[in-house]
DNA sequence: CATTCATATGAATAGTTGCTCACTTGTTCC
DNA sequence: GGAACAAGTGAGCAACTATTCATATGAATG
């Protein structure tokens, strides 16, 4: 079942073959990689990280949010489509407002590791 | 000293005062929320996922690296200098060889904290 | 029920990004 | 020195993305 020698995409010579049959083995599945990027790649936007940093702090509405980040409400409801469906935020109905919330305390852990690196390698 | 009334950018009529003027204060620094962003945006890409995933198993030079994730050795190349200037990865010359590793335990503690997210949601 | 306002959405556009291809650099080995 | 090979680089292209603008929906208020 090892199929370590199928290196037919690419053709290279000086592949260790030892490691490379390590690394293989212990690969991520396709989903979780491609899952990781979508997360990272939500957070991987000024507007959406100062966005997540202040729901953070507590519940806003959208044009309040609009209001603190200096942007339009149509840009920030375009922004928090992306971040509901990934279920990063999530929303409450109050007569004409809709309220957000973060939707996961994972988001607050991310910033904080991301901020220490950030910090970090100043 | 509080100029939080200045909302020319952005001239919404429900905006909520208190609590934008309370977000408004806690507001990330600019250059943190544009570093964090560019950290980021670096995780949130598939390639570069299972990139740093294999170097996480171990050092690897960049045609192992090549291999194991089926693509050029020039993408790589581009990418490793996307990861080398922003300190994620490091890189040792051995003879013809250049031999990468990860240069942050971050990036483990945020590829743990990701895949959390991205399981529990599954 | 008409107006006003908060939010959502679709299309279009400008900017960004990841890959490929051609080429260069630098090292080993004969 | 010259051939072979690993790695890095720049230009160009295709795909994606964030914003804007116009418009739609839906709730409150007179």
């Amino acid at each position: 079942m090892n199929d370590s020698g199928n290196l037919d995409v690419c053709e290279q010579q000086c592949v260790h073959l030892d490691r490379v049959d390590r690394v293989r083995g212990a690969m991520l599945p396709d989903d979780a990689a491609a899952g990781l990027a979508e997360i990272f790649s939500l957070l991987g936007d000024r507007t959406r990280v100062r966005l997540l940093h202040a729901l953070s702090q507590g519940e806003l509405c959208v044009c309040d949010i609009s209001a603190v980040l200096g942007t339009t409400p149509s840009a920030v409801s375009h922004q928090l489509r992306l971040l509901r469906t990934a279920k990063l935020v999530k929303s409450r109905k109050e007569g004409k407002n809709v309220f957000y919330t973060l939707d996961d305390e994972h988001v607050r852990l991310l910033f904080a590791q991301g901020l220490e690196h950030v910090l970090e390698r100043r």
